[in-house]
RNA sequence: GGGCCCGUAGCUUAGGUUGGUUGGAGCACCCGGCUGAUAACCGGGAGGUCAAGAGUUCAAAUCUCUUCGGGCCCA
């Protein structure tokens, strides 16, 4: 039986209510096994990392995964949820080193690696109870209690068997990077590390002649850095500009022709020649120092991209030890790498002249040395932005360090053709940022000279005459290969490191390379490392690869989502993910990323608290399509409770305190569809006509577009108007048919819309579910099918013909308002002039428009001509394209004209004539519209194809009508003043003057029947138990009643 | 420095692919109405240089370019 819930909807209490339901009775875990054997939907949950407490980005895609795969279990796939957590890297590690005080890495070594990464390993899982607790509380269904953990052996075996694939492919390699790295602390700087740490300085830049070998000429280029010139291996200029030779000052110069007016502003000099980038390439130079013998050719002009025309000269000194583009640019023309700068930053003994001197502070002397040697042609200082240790305050160096790469380079063409298969939402990332990242793609850096990280599983025999190097890819093997493997291991640093490993080629012993490996491997591995592929669980693997759908947010375009492409790629050559739905981020209320530092984060748990999961949910699922950022805070998701949940809950409220009044039982009362009233069909119609958009909008991820047909269906047409439309039928006290009609109609809405929002707001609909279902049906919401749309229920006609009665209404109530006549005040007569389809459609819901117009009589006609005027003006959209330029003048011609006399002008001769200086120009009917004024007592309001008449005269008997209604308004209200009940009857006494004593007469019954007055009686001074003054309309009554 | 996304009323936003007379809506505000859904509802009003500038066109929120602002990613 439907209960009446309480009036008062408080979100916390309900959904704990709903919550410890699922708990008790283990939904989550029957709607898995409900689609066992079913056709699976495979999700691979992007892992976070306990060790920081979930913030509302996190929210919002847990809210966005729970939704989609909802939706696809209620339409019948199967879905595992495994929960995954990730929890290797370096912010473990720092908020490890912070929380004991270590300071570096020596700091780190000496407190011992095995005490430091237990502690790591704790610190994973600090804050995994606040994200249990708000991934139950936002009702994210995952199972957490066996998710997939980075750290595990097992995980690490799998990730471990995969770099071994890559190693067989030789795709895995030692090699340089260029890193920040900080010389004092000793160790290279991560990006985010660096990014805390840059600042403003003004610092010396020199312009610097290199002779040509072939020519007494010389290129000019310019630098920032001049240390690094020691290091100088080549020059490099843009293939595409121009580069001139000219002569200046007794000396040829070479440099970009761009450059040249700001180089040269106002100096003298000639133009010698001029030729593209491309033609200096390969072009020798003297070097600068000879501290170095080169093993490789050197010193001569190259052609790169990178080369700008900003500043400088447009050639650019190269130098690949210290800068990343320049030994990108290194490599391809395979430069030597001169490294002439040892790790504490200070020059090495070869460089004589500076020779343990810090290189920043060799800037000076370095640039006096060239000065006396004549090679600099210009000094000035520069202000830039240079980073500095966030640790000690050094300036960094960019420094090419030794590093494990994967050469994703040479994948790069299966890398965009997996790619391609990949259903990208939004589209524009596939082809842009991503397909941008990836066409582009450099080899990965993967190792990383850290402790806390699945070690690099390579081994490098200590036998200098063998230097045999093998890529361990399975517990087994590393068991075979080592003397002392325990049962008790841990494939963590210091456990590897301590393994007495054998080279299989000469028994010598090997050592591991010392690095661990970039994080992101671990977490793109997640797809087959997850089951502990290819060990265990080789079926299930097949079946969940690739995945149907992944979703994080935006700033994983490059991380996750590329990692793991990367690695499905090399690994299997497939894309390891179908649909990839990428969400905006999250901001404040200013448009500004949230970040505790700046304190405009806000705290989820406060909203839950107050607003509850339902409205957050809502929100940030209907506010904005899911790949754009989306503003959060409080009063935005109030609003959205007070707009939707709110309107929601009243309306079942609404509806379960008449239906368990009478009693209304679903499984005996349910009257036929087609024996119901035309409002109940019409909000069926449009109920089926929303789940086919809902259906369509969700398969596209335009959940924004999805949530807000369900809105609009729910607040304008289902609780605006079929509600406050039906809520008279309710009111009659016996059970008859209308009555059952209208509650089978609510009553199907509800468990349908219960159904419809359950993915969206899983616990109001759970609520509402509960009440409603039969003991017939499925125990939870969550278990059902979700709903198709039934077509039979559909009728175009009749919701075009209510839309046009709406539209009617609408119209009508704006005129009286116009007008200044209440619609209490009855009006004799309307009349609509339209079309005959039009007048069939909507002749049928008449009554509606009766009622809500307060109207006598309405009729129809075919046309406005008995009560208006009609009038001509132009028709833009014609007169322009046909007349261009001269359409303005035209209009203005016919500005002067009077639009009555042009309108019968054009009736009677079917055209009108312009003169335009000698032309005369012939304007038809098609280049004018028509419009209309209407005649006296006579208001009217008009929409495209329909116009609505009124008689604006009130006569006595209206008047009088309308004061009765006046009345009983009063009374009612004076009964709930009183807080009498429904059902209480009462008697009345009313004083007022001697005319609206017989109008009101008239109408006793009436008054009487609707506030349940015993009797009414004329009185010259009121009594009861309450007696109030009115003053309707300038007169004044006096009303008393008595219960 | 490079790439991508975004900018519409005080706030949240629709529209933009396909240019066309007056750029829709909700919240908040003001006026009026309604009153057994009341943290509601209905009608009206006020509020917009569609970020700015330029271009294309008879006509630009819409197409193009530039600038500014915000965001993300990569340097």
């Amino acid at each position: 039986m439907i209960k009446s819930p309480p009036q008062k909807y408080i979100p916390k209490e309900f959904e704990e209510k709903i919550q410890k339901f699922w708990t008790e009775n283990n939904i989550f875990k029957k709607s898995v096994i409900l689609r066992k054997g079913c056709k699976p939907y495979v999700f691979l949950e992007g892992p976070p990392t306990a060790n920081g407490l979930p913030h509302p980005g996190h929210v919002l895609t847990r809210v966005m995964k729970d939704l989609i795969l909802r939706y696809h279990a209620m339409n019948g796939y199967y879905i595992e949820r495994k929960a995954g957590w990730d929890t290797h890297g370096l912010p473990v590690e720092i908020e490890v080193e912070k929380k004991i005080g270590l300071k570096d890495k020596q700091a780190v070594e000496d407190y011992g690696i095995k005490k430091f990464n237990e502690k790591c390993r704790k610190s994973v899982f600090k804050y995994e109870a606040a994200w249990v607790s708000i991934t139950d509380r936002i009702g994210f269904w995952l199972d957490m209690s066996n998710p997939y953990i980075t750290l595990k052996n097992e995980y690490i075996e799998s990730v471990w068997w995969s770099l071994k694939q890559a190693w067989e492919k030789k795709l895995l390699y030692h090699g340089h990077k260029v890193v920040p790295y900080c010389p004092r602390c000793g160790t290279a700087l991560s990006a985010h590390e660096i990014a805390q740490g840059y600042k403003t300085v003004e610092e010396p830049s020199i312009f610097v002649k290199f002779k040509l070998k072939k020519e007494d000429a010389y290129f000019l280029a310019w630098t920032t850095t001049p240390w690094t010139l020691i290091s100088n291996a080549a020059l490099a200029v843009h293939p595409d500009e121009t580069y001139i030779k000219v002569r200046y000052n007794g000396q040829t110069l070479i440099f970009a022709e761009e450059r040249a007016a700001v180089l040269l502003k106002g100096q003298e000099y000639e133009l010698l020649d001029g030729f593209s980038g491309k033609k200096l390439e390969n072009v020798e130079y003297e070097p600068l120092f000879n501290y170095y013998k080169p093993d490789k050719k050197a010193w001569y002009v190259i052609c790169a991209d990178f080369v700008t025309m900003d500043d400088g000269t447009g050639i650019v000194h190269i130098a690949p030890a210290f800068g990343e583009d320049d030994y990108n640019v290194g490599k391809k023309y395979e430069l030597p790498v001169i490294q002439l700068v040892k790790l504490d930053g200070t020059f090495k003994d070869e460089v004589t002249l500076w020779k343990g001197q810090f290189v920043k502070d060799a800037d000076p002397n370095i640039i006096k040395h060239l000065e006396e040697r004549g090679l600099v042609e210009g000094v000035k200082e520069y202000v830039h932005e240079y980073p500095f240790c966030w640790r000690c305050d050094s300036p960094l160096l960019y420094y090419a360090m030794e590093s494990w790469f994967i050469a994703m380079s040479k994948v790069q063409e299966s890398l965009i053709k997996n790619n391609d298969q990949i259903k990208w939402y939004p589209k524009h990332l596939q082809q842009g940022r991503f397909g941008d990242f990836i066409r582009d793609v450099k080899d990965w850096a993967l190792s990383r000279n850290r402790y806390w990280g699945t070690p690099l599983p390579i081994w490098t025999c200590t036998n200098k005459t063998c230097r045999h190097r093998i890529c361990v890819g399975s517990i087994d093997e590393l068991k075979s290969l080592s003397d002392n493997f325990t049962d008790d291991y841990d494939l963590h640093k210091p456990f590897v490191d301590e393994l007495i490993v054998r080279c299989p080629k000469c028994q010598s012993e090997m050592k591991r390379e010392k690095e661990v490996i970039d994080c992101w491997y671990d977490s793109g591995s997640a797809f087959f490392a997850q089951w502990h592929y290819p060990f265990e669980n080789k079926e299930k693997f097949k079946e969940n690869f690739p995945v149907d759908f992944i979703s994080e947010a935006l700033d994983q375009t490059r991380g996750w989502f590329y990692s793991l492409l990367a690695i499905s790629t090399f690994l299997f050559d497939e894309n390891p993910y179908k649909n990839v739905l990428t969400l905006g981020l999250v901001l404040d209320k200013d448009n500004q990323k949230m970040s505790k530092s700046k304190k405009n984060y806000v705290d989820p748990n406060i909203i839950l608290d107050h607003e509850g999961a339902d409205a957050l949910r809502w929100y940030l699922i209907s506010a904005n399509a899911p790949w754009v950022s989306t503003r959060f805070y409080e009063g935005a998701v109030k609003d959205t409770f007070g707009k939707f949940i709110l309107t929601l809950w009243n309306s079942y409220n609404f509806f379960t305190t008449y239906a368990s009044l009478d009693k209304f039982d679903p499984k005996k009362d349910i009257i036929p569809l087609k024996s119901r009233q035309f409002l109940d069909k019409w909000v069926l119609s449009r109920f089926n006509k929303t789940i086919t958009e809902v259906r369509k909008y969700v398969k596209t991820f335009e959940i924004h577009k999805a949530s807000r047909a369900i809105e609009s269906f729910v607040v304008e047409d289902f609780s605006n108007w079929y509600l406050r439309r039906s809520r008279k039928r309710l009111w009659v006290e016996e059970k008859t048919d209308d009555k059952l009609s209208g509650y089978s109609t609510m009553y199907d809405v509800f468990l349908g819309l219960s159904k419809v929002l359950a993915p969206f707001i899983p616990f109001i609909t759970e609520t509402i579910y509960l009440n409603l279902r039969t003991d017939d049906m499925s125990e939870s919401v969550h278990l059902c099918d979700y709903l198709e749309p039934n077509e039979k229920q559909v009728d175009e006609k009749l919701e075009e013909g209510m839309e046009r009665i709406r539209t009617l209404v609408e119209i009508g109530r704006a005129l009286r308002s116009k007008i200044g006549i209440k619609v209490k005040y009855p009006l004799n007569s309307a009349t609509l002039v339209c079309g005959k389809d039009i007048e069939d459609s909507i002749k049928d819901l008449l009554d509606l428009l009766n009622e809500e117009i307060n109207v006598k009589h309405i009729s129809f006609a075919r046309d406005t001509s008995q009560f208006m005027t009609k009038m001509a003006k132009p028709n833009y959209s014609s007169l322009g394209p046909k007349f261009k330029d001269k359409a303005k003048i035209i209009l203005g011609k016919i500005e002067s004209w009077d639009k009555i006399e042009l309108y019968e002008e054009l009736m009677k001769n079917k055209e009108i004539v312009i003169e335009l200086d000698t032309e005369k120009i012939k304007l038809t009917k098609d280049d004018f519209e028509t419009i209309e004024k209407e005649k006296e007592h006579v208001a009217f309001a008009e929409v495209e194809d329909m116009t609505l008449f009124l008689d604006t005269v009130l006569t006595p008997e209206l008047e009088a009508e309308g004061f009765a209604r006046e009345m009983v308004r009063r009374i009612q209200s004076m009964r709930k003043e009183l807080d009498l009940d429904v059902e209480d009857k009462i008697t009345t006494e009313v004083k007022v003057d001697p005319d609206r004593k017989k109008a009101l007469q008239q109408w006793e019954e009436y008054i009487k029947g609707e506030t349940r007055s015993k009797k009414i009686t004329f009185v010259e001074k009121p009594t009861g138990r309450l007696v109030k003054k009115w003053t309707i309309d300038k007169l004044v009554a006096e009303i008393g009643i008595d219960k």
